[in-house]
DNA sequence: CCCTGATTCGC
DNA sequence: GCGAATCAGG
C-alpha cells in the first residue's frame, strides 16, 4: 500500500485525533501500525508528548544500534501450551474484570435459581470493533446499527473467538443448554 | 501477556 | 521513503 495524498491525509487527521498508531493502520488498512508510527516521523508530526497516555521517554539511544540483534538467542521463546481448565482457571492477566465475570459465571450455574439472561451478564470492555486483537472476545453486544453497539472484549482463550463466559453460551454442550435454559 | 510510541537501518 | 525489527516502557 502506498501512501497517496488521501492516506497521508487521513493519518494526519486520526493521529490528531489522538488515536493510536495501531487503530490508525486498522482503519486505514493495509499497513502495520510500524508503518504508521513511521510515516507520522516522516511526516515531522508531532509525537505524543508525554502527557495522557504513555510517553516513551526514550533517552537517547546511545551508538549502539539495534540492529545485529542476538540473533543466535532469538527463537528460544517456546509457544507454551497453557492448559485452561473449563471454569477455574481464568487468566491471571484480565486482573479484576476477568476474575469478577469468572465470579459471576459460576455463581450463576452454581445457583442455578434463574436462567442466565440473553443480556449482558459479564463486564464487558465495551470495545469498539477496532479495537479487538486475536486475544479479545468478539461477543456482539447490542444493535451494530444502532449506537452504543460494542463487544465483549474480555480475554478469550488462544484459539477461542469469545471469553469463557461466551464460549458457554456459544458452543453450549446440549447438556448444560437445558440447564441454563 | 496485552499494549503504547520511538528508533535504527536494510531495503 | 518505507517499515520490520527492536527497544523501552505502561
Amino acid at each position: 500500500m502506498n501512501w497517496t495524498d488521501e492516506r497521508v491525509e487521513r493519518l494526519k487527521k486520526l493521529w490528531a485525533d489522538g488515536l493510536s498508531a495501531s487503530q490508525i493502520a486498522a482503519q486505514l488498512g493495509g499497513v502495520s501500525r510500524n508503518a504508521v508510527i513511521g510515516k507520522v516521523h516522516r511526516l515531522n508530526l508531532p509525537g505524543r508528548a508525554k502527557s495522557g497516555g504513555q510517553a516513551a521517554v526514550r533517552t537517547k539511544r546511545t551508538t549502539t544500534a539495534p540492529r545485529a540483534p542476538n540473533y543466535a538467542s532469538r527463537g528460544q521463546t517456546s509457544t507454551n501450551a497453557v492448559s485452561r481448565s473449563s471454569i477455574g482457571g481464568i487468566s491471571a492477566g484480565g486482573g479484576a474484570t476477568a476474575l469478577k465475570q469468572d465470579v459471576e459465571v459460576s455463581t450463576a450455574l452454581a445457583l442455578d435459581t434463574r436462567p442466565i439472561q440473553d443480556v449482558v451478564v459479564p463486564i464487558s470492555r465495551r470495545l469498539s470493533l477496532i479495537e479487538l486483537s486475536e486475544r479479545t472476545c468478539k461477543w456482539p453486544i447490542g444493535d451494530p446499527l444502532q449506537e452504543g453497539f460494542h463487544f465483549c472484549g474480555n480475554d478469550a482463550a488462544e484459539a477461542a473467538p469469545y471469553c469463557t463466559y461466551h464460549s458457554r453460551l456459544a458452543f453450549q454442550p446440549s447438556s448444560e443448554r437445558k440447564r441454563a435454559r
